[in-house]
DNA sequence: ATAAATTGTTAGACGACTCTAATATTTTAA
DNA sequence: TTAAAATATTAGAGTCGTCTAACAATTTAT
């Protein structure tokens, strides 16, 4: 275990390399939101330990423990979200950012104790995959609602983003994790995207907001 | 909010000015398990954030401010030993180490909830009080075990270490906060003491570990 | 009252992490 | 294929928090 921004960098990496497989030092400094020279004197840090492969000018890659080590991370935010709202009350909303803080709890009686609690779940409020703690991830295929034709009907899985202003956005249009949608409408002139919801309600989401949400048909 | 460390030395500090009032570098240092030099830079530094008075080769003394923000890592630390072991259900004996992460935990709502939770709780798993959100603290009277007359009974309310060896020790005699003890004999020769318990079993307490049970009659 | 022991401070260095300014490499566009 | 733009690296410095070695002040013991 290295230290917190250590982990940081690692988690990041890691978010980063899912979509590309290889990330650059411009993404990662936007992403931290640090300056390029601190990124790559730190990625340079993880390569001596051994948890990046990195050469200069190429991009970076996590090493098998760098991935060993981001998962276990992950894992660690996940549980702590889903706590955070079953066992504690909290809205989904919110819990990301306390789970930024709780991810770096060392303490394997305080995780296992939560994953005992919750009964070792397979997903976290915003609907994303906890890994075990082997670090296996359950990959579930995923269709993001932009790419459903009108007519079709399916089941909100996950969100994209758990980042508190987006939540509320959802929260106000009433939309959560396992309800059903049909799609009405879909405008071609800005992709925008009307819902017929379980409610009964008429939904209206922009593009934007629309490919952040992942179903299932 | 300043940093982690400097909210341990904040915490250190007033932990230790609890008896004496003024703290001594060296006293610091040992509790802090840095050497000299460290403590005094850093002393200097808390002096210029207004957080200690301090005169070299006089003693350290927290201000208001630097009382307040000890009583604010003090509460966050025993809610969450409290909470670990109500809601998680861990062990008196294995929450410190984890409260010692948690208390820097930077989320007035996460508090917040577990204060709730917990309806509001006076006292933490080891009968230390918790300073209520202004930082006050309801102070009982308290008496240790090795003030107690032979045939005296009493019900033990605190102990004064949340070290896990010394309350793996208490779990191995069977003694718990709250339970009645009489005591049965005051060895003069090496301060032991046999209690009575209300398990009906009797128990010998050397005076190390007497001393830090506190009792009310 | 001087010496010895204890306690505290200063000087100087180092690792982790960050920055700005200057420079180098790679990619893309003219 | 050379110039311009985008990316990445190096050089050098600063803050935080720690250390060792050397020195200074205070307390205690002879
Ligand atoms: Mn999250
Ligand atoms: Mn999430
Ligand atoms: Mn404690
Ligand atoms: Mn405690």
């Amino acid at each position: 275990m290295g230290s917190l921004t250590e982990e940081n960098y690692i988690k990041s990496i890691y978010a980063l390399s899912e979509a590309t497989g290889e990330v650059y030092v411009s993404e990662l400094a936007k992403k931290l939101e640090v300056k390029l020279p601190s990124v790559n004197s730190m990625v340079k840090r993880l390569a001596t330990k051994k948890l990046v492969a990195y050469a200069p000018y190429k991009g970076i890659k996590l090493t098998e423990k760098g991935k060993k080590e981001a998962l276990a991370i992950i894992r660690k935010h996940r549980l702590a979200e889903l706590f955070l709202v079953k066992v504690m009350g909290l809205g989904w909303e919110e819990v990301h950012d306390i789970a930024e803080q709780l991810e770096h709890v060392n303490s394997s009686r305080f995780y296992e104790r939560i994953d005992e609690l919750l009964n070792r779940p397979k997903f976290d409020p915003h609907g994303e995959p906890i890994p075990d703690s082997n670090g296996k991830i359950h990959n579930q295929q995923r269709t993001s609602l932009i790419h459903l034709e009108e007519g079709l009907t399916a089941t909100i899985t996950a969100v994209t983003e758990d980042e508190k202003s987006f939540l509320d956005h959802l929260n106000a249009k009433g939309l959560q994790i396992g309800d059903a949608v049909t799609i009405k409408k879909r405008e071609l002139f800005d992709g925008s995207i009307t819902l017929l919801h379980k409610s009964k309600k008429e939904i209206l989401l922009t593009h934007q907001v629309a490919e952040r949400i992942w179903v299932e048909v």
